[in-house]
DNA sequence: AGCAGATGTTCGAGAACGCCGAACATGTTG
DNA sequence: CAACATGTTCGGCGTTCTCGAACATCTGCT
């Protein structure tokens, strides 16, 4: 899985995100789609987290399995490749799944109401499917 | 000119606005220049109506030419051509040339703070050439 | 009217990118 | 170890982007 022959996970510093690079990678239905769902999984965890209880997605991270989408597997990698190196999530291997967490500290901090927007817009394309 | 074949210039309205191709138009460095352009011709002519003066881009509208593009005529085409069919901008004809002007309220509209997060990154990428 | 210049668009070719199925790599489980 | 589950990589195919060259339309000048 995950390719681990030596090449590491490339994510860009929070000083190096690009604005067009960020903007492309939301420019598309399916990465939108993510992006709600990990917003969504984000605050799940938050609220159990005050409540205590221990089941959901701890710490507010999916596995790429966990999102049901309409494209081929290869092209799921592809998305969330582009995500990753554009700055929008981080992604770690936990075991033969690779974990994603929605990077919102970071987006807020440099380009801030951005996912504001853009997350209704992942729930909308999510309620058209 | 501008092709006055038959075919008229077609205009996303603000309720087609697609967030998706908003945020495509605005993910090149090209066209986000082109907004920050439009977008300071804009208030420019909005101090110039409280002023009474007369020069300057009447009613916030830039020609084509008058942006200094680091690209070909036919790709600047292009470029304006796909911010006026995400609904970025309006164009229209004036004898020789083709005047365009942000659609602001528009965007605000439906995609409220996205032009206030744009319009510093087109500045940045302008200071830049 | 006629012709030259200015402003944009369209066309064709080559490069770059996106999506897919198939094959591969890695980790887990019985 | 074998079967399975999760993701990535590869090669092909179609779409999209960029450019120069040619074309179309309007304005001015003579």
């Amino acid at each position: 899985m995950a390719s681990r022959t030596s090449t590491e996970l490339l994510h860009p510093d929070v000083g190096e995100l690009r604005f067009t690079d960020v903007l492309a990678a939301l420019s598309d239905p399916v990465r939108l789609a993510i992006v709600a769902r990990l917003a969504e999984a984000e605050s799940e965890a938050e609220s159990e987290a005050a409540s205590e209880s221990g089941a959901g997605a701890a710490g507010g991270e999916l596995a790429c399995a966990t999102f049901a989408l309409p494209v081929s597997k290869s092209t799921q990698s592809g998305h969330f490749k582009v995500l990753r190196e554009a700055g929008v999530i981080r992604q770690r291997d936990e075991g033969t799944r690779r974990l994603n967490r929605l990077r919102r500290d970071d987006l807020d901090a440099r380009f801030p109401g951005l996912l504001d927007l853009a997350v209704p817009q992942g729930r909308a394309v999510i309620a058209g499917w």
